[in-house]
DNA sequence: ATCCATTAGTTAGCATGATAACAAAGGGAG
DNA sequence: CTCCCTTTGTTATCATGCTAACTAATGGAT
């Protein structure tokens, strides 16, 4: 997250690259307001996410398992893989969703060491009943003030 | 944060959006682009920060001290006003700084409830060794790749 | 002067991110 | 087969975000 309410001015940006080290102001200007407005975009979407008891990352999860072509499962580290959270983060979420009752865990058949996750009835369910406002709140998001 | 590595394709945002609800695609993957390289952005601020044992927030309130015209101090609230952060969080964050000697808190003179938080020398040291570095690593993040 | 809504800051407790260190299973080299 | 490195997932612990509820001071209305 990016916390700075009021970016530094152009102008003052300006005189530290004068005074101090020369910089692309252009470029540092624009990654402050990149950050600034992309964590806002993200704040839009937890508070939607907690309004049905949710969050994003739980969400991500279903999603990741419902798009895998041609399979209905994942491994817990396929999921890692294709999230960008450390594992224990995953350990945890996982273990809520399946107190949930939003995926199934099974042993891996032919691997010991892991697990296969797949969505449940209420899963899908769940995913069906946060999807359209989710993509409408991601049109309205991306539609936004451009810079 | 957004965790998401791989984003949907177009292909899949457009079938969706034939088959479910239209959507202004090009805006949904625009905001879900712009998310995932902000974090990404956000994720490299703060590892170089964790590497000065210091942390984006801890930086701000310094800069945000420092930079206010005609005054070395703010009170806490104040400070509030200007970082988009919980006032507990704050609170926390502060004595933190305290604790290191960074930032110097007062009664504030006239109002008995508030406190009037400057930077200390150390403080002035350690924002003038972070922010050339930081400057351009903003310099870097902004000018790379575009969409 | 008293009352009370507002403001400033803190405390308590929760949610969710991280790393370090671990156990257990897999799997290749010899 | 045995050894050992890797992979999978968990546990423990910490960092840092939040809200709710609190105390204390302020300041306006009566």
């Amino acid at each position: 997250m990016f916390f700075l309410k009021e970016l530094p001015s152009r102008q003052m940006v300006e005189q530290y690259s004068e005074t101090h080290q020369q910089l692309d102001v252009d470029a540092c200007l624009g990654a402050l307001y990149d950050m600034r407005r992309a964590s806002t975009m993200v704040r839009r979407l937890e508070a939607y996410f907690a309004e049905h008891d949710f969050s994003q990352l739980r969400f991500l999860i279903l999603m990741v398992i419902n798009r895998e072509p041609g399979r209905d499962s994942l491994k817990i580290s396929e999921i890692v893989d294709r999230l960008d959270v450390s594992k224990p983060v995953m350990t945890r979420t996982i273990a809520r969703l399946e107190s949930d009752a939003l995926i199934a865990i099974q042993d891996h058949p032919g691997d010991g060491r892991a697990k296969s996750v797949s969505l449940t009835d209420a899963g899908h369910a769940k995913l069906s009943s946060i999807l359209p406002d989710y993509f409408e709140l991601l049109s309205e998001l991306g539609r936004g003030e451009e810079r």
